[in-house]
DNA sequence: CTTTCGATAGTCT
DNA sequence: GACTATCGAAAGG
């Protein structure tokens, strides 16, 4: 069985169902490789969460692509990345939020000097959604992406972990839909960002 | 460790 | 003009 179809066979649940089977797994991208450590799951539209919600717009565009697709879009000055799954017309993302960089560390530390004055820790290099894609050079413009036919490994699927070795809580500064544990982590790693409650609007 | 607050820029109303 | 699926600095425990 290829890679491809190992890739798409693993993306085709709901987006609770799909989001823990990242953990473990490792996204490249321009001379870096992270190890994912924290995920966010975001449903269709009946998920009042997501970007989705409201319906297609010409930012949530490739959300409502077929999975498999990376999903990229910027806020507050950042970027955030998703990997797209289940089925198309079915707009769900997977929030990558963290990791621990694996491969490229210098180059990681590099980019991220660039926007801070003080030290960074190795574990927190990837450590938040905007952080980690200013590690791995993620912009815009590879919002679209499709990892499964691209030539290089852009996600190396690992094998799912433990159950014993996940925990999962409600998404980090969502204010809509706080009732669901959609965000999934590692136990105990040093990457995984700090929860944030969503700031009070005004 | 925690909370709070301002900066930030792209998207949508 | 108002909103964020954010970040880092600063201040407090």
């Amino acid at each position: 069985m290829s890679r491809q179809e190992d890739l798409d066979t693993a993306l085709a649940g709901t987006a609770p169902q799909v989001a823990p089977r990242l953990l473990g797994s490792v996204l490249h991208h321009d001379h870096v490789a992270v190890r994912i450590t924290e995920v966010e799951a975001y449903a269709g539209p009946d998920d009042p969460a997501s970007h989705a919600w409201r319906g297609e717009t010409a930012r949530n565009r490739t959300m409502f692509g077929p999975r498999g697709h990376l999903y990229v879009y910027s806020m507050h000055g950042h970027h955030c990345c998703n990997v797209v799954c289940a089925d198309p017309g079915t707009p769900t993302g997977l929030l990558i939020r963290a990791g621990e960089v694996v491969a490229g560390v210098d180059l990681a530390r590099e980019r991220r000097a660039a926007h801070r004055r003080t030290a960074i820790p190795e574990h927190q290099l990837a450590r938040g959604p905007g952080n980690l894609t200013r590690c791995l050079g993620i912009t815009r413009s590879d919002d679209g992406t499709d990892l499964r036919n691209h030539c290089g490994p852009w996600l190396e699927l690992r094998p799912p972990l433990p159950l014993a070795e996940v925990r999962s809580g409600p998404r980090v500064g969502v204010p809509r839909a706080v009732d669901v544990a959609w965000r999934f982590w590692i136990a105990g790693d040093p990457s995984v960002s700090s929860f944030r409650p969503a700031r009070s609007s005004r």
